[in-house]
DNA sequence: CCCATATATATCGCATCCGATTAAATCGGA
DNA sequence: TCCGATTTAATCGGATGCGATATATATGGG
């Protein structure tokens, strides 16, 4: 198990800093830059995208988490915790507290599937649909600053991204 | 305010699901799938990010944050927590439990600055310098499956996107 | 010097995430 | 049928993120 994901091991190119003397100590030679870690452009990315949500969300009164839950309910009503799970990349344990608080709130019904009562399926209630139709009109694109072909073919570099590490680290679990 | 950086507002294509009639109930026409939102494509990325690496940082005692503090310190030692906050995107709010903790591992010192007693400054200790070289040699490249040009250009254009969306969040508030 | 303002951290409460465990229901083989 | 294994949610504790607030220090105008 490795734990850099950067591609550089030599010397780095910083264009923004090539002018004049780096102010800054230098780094030791030959260290990766936190620059320069995928994993870090992605954690800081979803920072900022979270940020830039946040004040949207307020208006409707949701974090983001359950904002997609309220998207992936409305893709599929009356799914099971785990096939939501599945979807939103989450399992019960973190899941379970956003649906009882998206309940108490009455977006949504949680209820035991009679057929298999350690099941419980998710509804939404009308509100909870109203609510999806709220946030529907709102869009970051412009503030991304991406064409839409950079858009698009980001979005599946992501989509690829993720699932290879899924799968990668489902393989090395045995 | 808008709350979606899904591109699609049309009928979606869906290349895994055009061979034979959809199992699961169709959601409205024109809605957008939680796939097509970049923004879920970065969260759920950097969850899996987060899985990961965990192994890797089980093995140096370390989360993920506490880990991407060490590395910033690596680079510039004695930075305060602005300074650092700055690079990793956070504020003192969150920065200072997490210092606290490396602090109390011995991984790092914090010093009120003698010139100025509001700022702190964090310099790391031996055992937190040879704790960025014990995860120096280990890298998640291979599991990502992208090619190098690839991720390069992924890496780009997400810290691209990261500061648009920094920027244009900034703008709105005034 | 005095005090209002600004700055830099820290604290607090709430909402995720997540590993580990628990509890309840279902399944399956003897 | 019976009982152990499996499955599904829920619970619990620890560690982030983050808005709001508090505290301590520095600064500047009178």
């Amino acid at each position: 198990m490795k734990l850099s994901d950067g591609p550089r091991t030599g010397s780095r190119g910083n264009s923004r800093d090539n002018s004049k003397a780096s102010q800054k100590p230098k780094p030791a030679a030959g260290e990766r830059r936190l620059g320069d870690f995928l994993c870090f452009a992605i954690y800081s990315a979803n920072l900022a995208f979270g940020r830039a949500y946040k004040k949207g969300l307020d208006e409707l009164g949701l974090t983001y988490p359950q904002w997609i839950a309220i998207v992936a309910l409305w893709e599929q009503d009356g799914q099971t915790v785990s096939e939501l799970g599945e979807k939103m990349f989450l399992e019960s344990n973190t899941l379970t507290p956003i649906l009882k608080k998206l309940e108490q709130m009455a977006y949504l019904r949680r209820q035991r599937d009679p057929s298999d009562e350690r099941q419980v399926r998710i509804s939404l209630t009308e509100a909870g649909r109203r609510l999806r139709e709220k946030g529907m009109h709102m869009n970051l694109v412009a503030s991304t600053g991406l064409k839409p072909d950079e858009f698009a073919r980001l979005q599946e570099n992501v989509v690829t991204l993720r699932d290879n590490l899924i799968r990668a680290t489902a393989e090395k679990a045995e």
